[in-house]
DNA sequence: GTTAGTGCAAATGATTTGCAAACAG
DNA sequence: CTGTTTGCAAATCATTTGCACTAAC
């Protein structure tokens, strides 16, 4: 594993990430850097979240609408989340039945390296009321 | 909604969805049309399945790596599906508890509007036997 | 100096759209 | 005929890659 050099982008993009308690995607991410004046190549972005999410350092999960988001974590155990589809606001979830209903299913129709998604989406109190904050 | 008319393109992509009784994407289904001789443009092979999608006469999914897959579907009840990442062979699954699990979470974080998608991915015994009949 | 990291421009690849021609009722 | 459907070519759009350049150590 090679080494990670503190450079002013990596910084940029770990204050951000630190700040925004949601996920973000990777064009969102770059947009609040420049909007902090902080800018960083698109090209950048992708590469440290890809990093970042090769060494678990945040959770990664799939919009709806296709698009990877981010969002920093410290937690290794495998958890879920309930996603605003709005604003990116999420809540971490655990769920060992599921984990375990994964398993005996895997054993009962012999099915080997199950692996299981699951990402709930919805609206948070904030943006079910205000129409405003709408992510697009 | 729209009266639809029999075409050799729509009779042939409904025949490939019926005789497949795994998920295939776009892709898939257009080289499997071309294989039996029944070519169907890309593009029509992709507005179909819209269609399809839209009238839940199919299942959708979207695979690992991104990519959306079909199946023709009678069940109009929502269930999930533990799918093989190799040959998209995949097995129906209902489970009720995941559905009222997720409704007492969002009550509980006060979120509206709700979904959830869940699909298992692994490898059937075929495909977890034999290393032939890889996707990709 | 080496090696890791950056960023522009160009490539990728699934999916969508514009539009004129072909087809079903 | 009249509204659908098709299919090519071109457009989209998030993400990735080639490559020359810059910055850590």
């Amino acid at each position: 594993m090679s080494k990670r050099r503190p450079t002013r982008q990596r910084t940029a993009i770990l204050t951000v990430l630190e700040e925004a308690d949601s996920f973000l995607s990777a064009q969102e991410l770059y947009d609040a850097l420049r909007l902090k004046g902080l800018s960083v190549g698109l090209t950048t972005v992708y590469r440290n979240l890809q990093t970042l999410a090769d060494r678990n350092e945040v959770d990664v999960v799939r919009r709806e609408d296709g698009e990877w988001i981010y969002r920093r974590c410290d937690a290794d155990q495998h958890h879920h989340h309930l996603v605003c589809r709005s604003c990116g606001h999420a809540v971490e979830l655990a769920n060992d039945e599921l984990e375990l209903w994964t398993k005996s299913l895997a054993r009962k129709h012999r099915f080997s390296e199950v692996t299981h998604d699951l990402e709930l989406f919805g609206l948070c109190r904030e943006c079910s009321t205000s129409s405003a904050n709408q992510r697009r």
